[in-house]
DNA sequence: ACGCACCATTACAACGATGTAATGGTGGAC
DNA sequence: GTCCACCATTACATCGTTGTAATGGTGCGT
C-alpha cells in the first residue's frame, strides 16, 4: 500500500480511504490512486486487515463426514450463499469426534474464522457444552443445545410422516435402517427412530425390534446389514432408510437378491440427494430446501457475529415428502 | 498474550517463546507460563501471526461444482491430508467460470491462503494464463499448462482402456456419454473423448457421431440425453459415461425404459464414487486412489510454497479399471 | 577477585491496514 | 483583509505476534 501511495503521491491512509470508499476524497485524487492501484496490481493483505479490524471474512463449516453426497450438497449451498455475503468458507471434518469439534471452536476463537457452522453428532459429549468463551456458533442438525443458535429439520415429524405414508400404501412390516445402536448413537438417529415408532404406534402396528436395524450411516454398512437381514428374516414389506445414502446401499442389495423395487419391497430415504433422484428406481425421500437451510444458518450466524448477546434462536426449516418410483409412486 | 505474560511475570516474548517451543527457556519459567496459558485459556490470534510471518496456514481448494459426490470425496481427501500437515482448507466453487478462478488467485495473493489447489475446466480462458504474480498454485485435472505444477490422471489412457475393455466384452455400438460439445467443451471431456476414439480406431470399429453424446456432466442432463437417444436410436450395446454421476443418470433412464443392465446394455463410468459402487447394478468404472492424488497435490503445493522457484512438475497418478456387475463382471 | 562465556530473558521494531486526531488548504461571509 | 467553516489529507498509534539485537545474570577458569 505504501508503494501505491508513493506512486499516487498521497499517503497510505488516503489509499486506504479510496479502497474503503470513504467519502471525503477528491475525484481527481481518487482517480490517481485507482490508477496506481491497478498499475501496481495491488492486493490488500487480508491478514493485516483481519488483525486490525478483528474480522477475517471467513467462516468455518464443520461436518461429520465430508465424503458423502449430502455433505457435498450442503457445502455447495453454504459456500454459494456465504460468498454472496462476502464470506469465505473454511471446511472441516469432525469425524463425529467431540475433540475435533472442540478444536474447531478454538480455531474460531483464534480469529482465523469469524464464526462456525457446526453439525455435531452427539449431544452429551459435544464440545459446546463446555461453557467458556464461545465464538459465534450455529448448530445445524438434530443436536439441540441451550447455549447456541441452531437450525434443523423436524426429523421426528419427517420420519413419522414418511413412515405413515408407507403404512398408508399398505405396508406393514417396515424395516427402519439406521436406528440407534449402542456404538452408533446419534441425535439424528434418535429423532428418526422416534418418528418411525410414533407412526407405527399411531397406526396400531406392533413394534418389532428385528425391524429396527442399527447401523452406521454409510451405504456399505447399510448394504451389509440388509444382506444379513434378508438372509435371516427374509424381505420386509418396505424399507425406510434414515439417509438416502443408506437407501442406495439397500437398493443395491435388493437388486443383488433379485428382489424387485417397489413390487417386492418399497424403499424410502431421507435427504433428497441428487443420486437418489437418479437411482434405479428413483428414490422416495424426505426433502427440504438445502439453500433455505443454509441461508437460515448464515443469517443466524451473521446476527450472532454482529451481536454476541443476541437472544438465542432455534429455527426449523420445513420439510416435504417426495414420492417417486421406489414406493410405487 | 500480554495478560498471560503479566500473570506469569515474564515478557510477552517469553510467552511467545514457550508457545513456539524455543529451546532457551528455563523449565521453571516454562511451567509458569504454561500455567498462565491454561488459566487464562489463551488462544493465539492467527491473523496477527499470519501478518507477522507471512503464512496463514490455510490453503484453498477450488472445484468447479461442489455439489457432486466426486467433489465430496475429493474435498474429504484434501481436508484430511491437509489437516495432517497442519493446514486448514478453504473451499471454493468456480462454477467452471474463469473469472471466479481469477478471483481466487487474487485471494491467494491476498495472503489469506498460502496456496491454491485449483481444478480448472477450460484451458484457454483459464485465469492462470494471465502471467502476472502467481501465488503458489497446483492444478488438478486435465487442464495442463506451462506455468504451474499439476497432478492428473491419464484420462486419455483411462478412457481408451475402458472402451477397449467394453469392446473385449463383445460390445460394438458403444455410446460415449459426456463428449465434447460446443457449449460444453472442457479439457476432461476432450481427453476422454480422445481415448474413446483411440480405442475404437484400434479395434477397427467405425466412428459413429450418433454415439457421441455431448452433454453437461450432471446426472440429470445425462438422463435426459439418454432418454432422447433411446427414443431416436434405440439402445446401444454399451454406454461409457465419462463420470459415474452421468452413468447413474443413464442407469436410471435405462431402468425407466425397461432395459436390463448388463443383459441389454452394459454401463461403465469414471471416477469410482461410492454411490456407483452401490448402484443397481454396481457400476464398473475407472478408479484411482483419491488420497494419493490429494497427497501428491499437497506435496507439490508445499514444495511450491517453500520455494517459489522450484522447477515445475507434472505428476500423473495411476488409474485402474474396476469391473462390477454393470458390465456383467 | 576478575573476566569471560553462555544461557535466559527482554526491549524494540516490524508485518500491513485503518481509526483518530490533527493539519493544511480553499472559499465565502462580513 | 480577516476569520471561520469545511473539506481533503496526513501523522501517528494500534491490532497481536515474533525476529533481532541487546541486556542481565550465573558459574567457571585462572
Amino acid at each position: 500500500m505504501k508503494d501505491v501511495a508513493q506512486r499516487a503521491g498521497v499517503s497510505p491512509k488516503t489509499v486506504s480511504n479510496v479502497i474503503n470508499g470513504v467519502v471525503f476524497v477528491r475525484d481527481e485524487t481518487r482517480e490517481r490512486v485507482l490508477a496506481a492501484l491497478t498499475e501496481l496490481d495491488y492486493v490488500p493483505n487480508l491478514s493485516a486487515r483481519g488483525l486490525r479490524n478483528g474480522r477475517s471474512g471467513v467462516i468455518a463449516l464443520a461436518l461429520p463426514d465430508l465424503a458423502t453426497a449430502y455433505s457435498a450438497e450442503t457445502a455447495a449451498a453454504f459456500v454459494e450463499l456465504a460468498h454472496e455475503r462476502g464470506w469465505g468458507v473454511q471446511i472441516e471434518q469432525t469425524g463425529a469426534e467431540p475433540h475435533r469439534e472442540a478444536e474447531l471452536i478454538s480455531r474460531a476463537r483464534a480469529h482465523l474464522v469469524d464464526g462456525l457452522v457446526l453439525n455435531p453428532v452427539r449431544l452429551a459429549e459435544s464440545a459446546i457444552v463446555t461453557g467458556g468463551q464461545l465464538p459465534p456458533v450455529v448448530l445445524i442438525g438434530e443436536v439441540q443445545q441451550d447455549l447456541v443458535d441452531s437450525v434443523s429439520v423436524d426429523s421426528v415429524a419427517a420420519a413419522r410422516d414418511m413412515t405413515a405414508a408407507l403404512i398408508a400404501r399398505g405396508h406393514r412390516r417396515i424395516l427402519a435402517l439406521g436406528t440407534v445402536r449402542a456404538d452408533f448413537d446419534t441425535a439424528s438417529a434418535r429423532s428418526r427412530t422416534e418418528g418411525y415408532r410414533q407412526a407405527l404406534a399411531a397406526a396400531g402396528l406392533p413394534h418389532d425390534p428385528v425391524l429396527e436395524v442399527g447401523v452406521p450411516w454409510t451405504p456399505g454398512d447399510a448394504a451389509a446389514a440388509m444382506r444379513a437381514h434378508l438372509a435371516r428374516h427374509g424381505a420386509p414389506d418396505a424399507i425406510f432408510a434414515f439417509t438416502d445414502s443408506m437407501a442406495l446401499g439397500a437398493l443395491s442389495e435388493l437388486w443383488r437378491a433379485g428382489l424387485a423395487v417397489p413390487a417386492d419391497v418399497a424403499v424410502a430415504g431421507f435427504d433428497d440427494v441428487v443420486e437418489g433422484r437418479f437411482a434405479s428406481p428413483p428414490l422416495s425421500t424426505v426433502s427440504f430446501d438445502r439453500r433455505a437451510f443454509a441461508a437460515t444458518a448464515l443469517e443466524l450466524l451473521e446476527r450472532r457475529i454482529l451481536d454476541r448477546d443476541a437472544p438465542r434462536e432455534r429455527r426449523v426449516v420445513p420439510h416435504a415428502l417426495a414420492f417417486r418410483a421406489s414406493t410405487g409412486d
